[in-house]
DNA sequence: CTATTTGCAAAGTATTTGCGCCGAA
DNA sequence: TTCGGCGCAAATACTTTGCAAATAG
């Protein structure tokens, strides 16, 4: 079975090789922001002979596709996800590293209009903020959202 | 004549050594992000023993207690500016590099509520637009957004 | 005086690259 | 068959650290 990336690769012309598609494979299935070790860890597991810095390669090389974006998320070595058509923003929780997905669709349109403003057309944004658990006080409301994940976090920084 | 962050270090109960003396004094005086090389290279100018290792534990020191921000702004090295009351958010031009810095009060109120609803206190937040100048058409209307800084801007990623 | 800080050089991380062999188209 | 991709190890980029000498409070 094909995955996603696999055939967003194929749509951008790259060669499917073997390690190719064994990380695309993995980066369809994994939820999170994985690393470029998280991803060799997995991707070993699918083909051991995949070298690390294939895994680098490969993920420079679907970044410059816009089939994945980079993320910093407050870690110091770099994260990837899958683009999405919209984007969606994070919030990480400083103590655990925990990182949350969010939606805000306002913002976008908001962030569009300023870009505008200053003569640019915006190709991309990154948002993310860092808090702090609210201990006390009223159980807070995610009535609304769609999407939402958490992840177990690599280091709290 | 004491610059505003050894104010803030001295607030802070911070040890006010030469090198320090030399390393806020520039943060305050330079504008724009610089990144440790950039400051280590200014520093020197001011007194050329200090070393690249201070630099780097002294930014360190400053982040700790809230005087300077880290950012990424889209290049490897960490980049730094001082902390302000209220956050500012930063457009980066793709070709170039260069950095736009613009206010939108809005926005922080907006993500701190996004935060409060998943039941945290926002810290700090990060905003980056990346975009594209705008060939044709309009001219860009900027008659609001109070400052507005740009910076020639280290290498275009 | 004493606990911190500094410079230096060495060690650590994170990421990229040169090169000869291998495999997808 | 051909050109790009791959693994490996070495190189590079950025940041941190151990240690002895220097210094702020």
């Amino acid at each position: 079975m094909e995955s996603r990336i696999e055939r967003l690769c194929v749509e951008n012309g790259l060669k499917m090789t073997g390690p190719r598609r064994a990380i695309a494979r993995i980066l369809s299935e994994v939820d999170g922001h994985p690393d470029v070790d998280e991803l060799h860890r997995l991707a070993h597991t699918l083909d051991p002979r995949i070298s690390l810095a294939t895994v680098y390669r490969t993920v420079r090389l679907f970044e410059q596709h816009g089939i994945l974006e980079r993320r910093s998320l407050g870690s110091r070595r770099a994260r990837y996800e899958m683009s999405g058509e919209h984007d969606h923003f994070h919030l990480i929780d400083q103590e655990s590293g925990k990182v949350i997905e969010f939606d805000e669709p306002e913002t976008e349109t908001l962030m569009r209009r300023v870009a505008a403003r200053h003569g640019f057309d915006l190709i991309s944004l990154k948002i993310e903020l860092f808090g702090r658990k609210l201990r006390s006080e009223s159980p807070p409301d995610r009535s609304d959202d769609a999407r939402q994940t958490v992840e177990p976090a690599g280091e709290p920084r």
